[in-house]
DNA sequence: ATAACGTCTGCAAGCGCTTTCAAAATTACA
DNA sequence: TGTAATTTTGAAAGCGCTTGCAGACGTTAT
């Protein structure tokens, strides 16, 4: 058989395609008088090598400007460095943020990352794991998922997971479970510290599970100071500006009175800071709003945002790490800071 | 040698890894009584085969749940079927929206894309396209590059290019250049005719092409009118928040006076309106803002913010299409629609 | 010197799929 | 019914890299 001229970078022939000089592991191997095995291994430091060579190789590595295609090693090895990540909505600057740092931690370790959005749909999530399975990826880290646990359980015994606020037990899956409950609490308690009794809570996603503990931890607040809990209070929304105008809205009009308002998340509370607004209501003088999340928006806000501030950065950051670790069959081990009130000015002590 | 029992699931051996039932073309050809180079044909449609034939091997495949290796796919077609995609900073707004509709675009064609964020410095979008070029990806998305034009007409030799916010002309380079020139005038012509004469400006990362167009556009409207351009009026901003906070309060407290002020894009404008605000100036009672992208969130802020609206959304689906018609050796055909203004309450006419 | 051991290195067999080539099986045509 | 023209198929050669094995070279001990 005669030998085929596709290139890896060739491509369908139009435009001046730049001869694309694609040097392989065989070129470098001629070149420095070496077998191939013999570059493999200086390149991957698998075996000693006689100084002179590895020399004569490194120079025509070099020279050729050769760099391994990492397709053929995927290949070879069975693995092919790269780790799916799910988010729920890429749209989301939580997310986004959380991105940002997963492809940085990542890129660290020579993975390379698959994101894809699932939309807070399960069905949309299992059709994103079903791709990135598909793509061969080594790992998925699943922010915020909302498959049931029986599922996630299922699904790592094919790969290793990451799954941030949640927490799912199982040997190949790390939960970077950051407690919302507790942080959820620390709002709540804020407000009640300034003296709020009716603080309403504007809820996120209909049974998502880090959507619930936002809310358990906003009445855990509540039942620890002795507070009644006042079902009125609560509205839904979808952890979205539009969910968080909505709910206000409606909480306004129907009438209830309250004070304070914790919504579950900041872009829910900017939803709700426009409500109020429209009704002529002045955050915080009429009535204090904090937010969870602490985007980097928050601080611009009019007024800015008191939020639960957590470090997105570092969630993200030690996503990737843990995956690499679990992938590579180390221990991940996990440390992350706990939450705090960024304290801003849509808040106030209710009477001064 | 002796079969490896290496697998593309194989883990290292800790947990239950599930069995790793890795399914091969060999193995549905085999349970098919048929060749693996007829599975492959019928898999890829490349030639007739015989209706039994093929009915055995959908058989296989469906009963051994077979689904291909892309990584073998891969190497064997010397196609990746991955594409760069490189933001400037995944953490905006903007970015995220795109990379949403690129990714749903790219996917319906079944490529993959590898994202990653160069910050608006040319040096680390180097290092990006490299990573990118090495991992094969077989095209690029540049999304508001800031490489100078010799070296993307030079890199496109290499794989071909969509860009946007900017015009390069070469055989394998498409622009999706909205054209934000004319965009930038629309918003201060509005400004105009609503009667302002003293219009602040708040530019974007300097000497970035997009940004300049806007300025230019800002520019082109006031000659257009025949209205002196004051320089004192133009203020450096960078496109976060806290540029344009920054921004405005240097205005504020230069002493300049202006109306109107049109912010290079939306986030820019979030943080000029609240530096506005702590100066004890109302929008639009004091000062008429205007913003540039219409992100999401524009809708919520207080007041809501009137901005120059393109739907980023179709920018996204139009560059994801573009990219895959450009691989596959098709012409792209591009459509954007013109870019509108969203009036909300940031703005009113100076006069009532 | 020679045997007994390391230390390097190249050969060749894969990884799982695509594709060329030529042989085999059909079908068409005289 | 025989032969030419097709259409289907399988064997095998890659894609570019990794790696088990065994031979080639030194070393050191006897």
């Amino acid at each position: 058989m005669k030998p085929r001229k596709r290139r890896m970078t060739k491509l369908p022939a139009d435009g001046p395609t730049d001869a694309a000089p694609v040097v392989t592991l065989e070129m470098v191997a001629r070149e420095a008088g070496v077998s191939s095995s013999t570059v493999s291994r200086i390149l991957n430091g698998t075996a000693r090598v006689r100084d002179g060579k590895a020399r004569a190789v490194q120079a025509a590595i070099a020279k050729l400007r050769f760099q391994p295609n990492p397709v053929a090693q995927s290949l070879a090895r069975g693995k092919s460095m790269t780790v799916g990540v799910l988010t729920q909505s890429l749209e989301s600057p939580f997310y986004a943020e959380a991105l940002a740092s997963i492809e940085t931690g990542l890129l660290r370790a020579n993975y390379s990352p698959f994101f894809m959005s699932g939309h807070w749909r399960d069905e949309d999530e299992r059709r994103c794991v079903e791709h990135l399975l598909n793509r061969r990826v080594e790992g998925i880290i699943l922010l915020t998922s909302c498959l049931p646990e029986r599922e996630l359980v299922e699904l790592s015994r094919q790969v290793p997971l990451i799954l941030t606020g949640r927490r799912v037990d199982a040997p190949r899956i790390v939960s970077l479970d950051y407690d919302s409950t507790q942080s959820a609490r620390l709002a709540t308690e804020y407000l009640l510290d300034q003296g709020h009794r009716q603080i309403a809570f504007i809820a996120g996603p209909h049974d998502h599970p880090d959507a619930l503990q936002r809310y358990n931890g906003y009445k855990s607040a509540l039942a620890g100071r002795k507070l009644p809990f006042n079902a009125k209070l609560v509205v839904a929304g979808d952890y979205y500006d539009g969910g968080g105008y909505a709910a206000m809205t409606r909480l306004i009009e129907a009438g209830t009175k309250f004070t304070a308002v914790f919504a579950a998340n900041d872009q829910s509370a900017y939803g709700a800071m426009l409500a109020l607004h429209r009704h002529g209501l002045g955050v915080p003088r009429d009535v204090s709003l904090i937010g969870f999340d602490d985007l980097p928006g928050s601080a611009f806000t009019i007024p800015p945002l008191t939020s639960v501030h957590r470090s997105i950065d570092e969630i993200g950051q030690c996503a990737a790490l843990a995956m690499v670790d679990l992938i590579e069959g180390r221990a991940p081990l996990i440390r992350l800071s706990a939450a705090t009130l960024a304290i801003r000015e849509s808040t106030r002590p209710l009477h001064p």
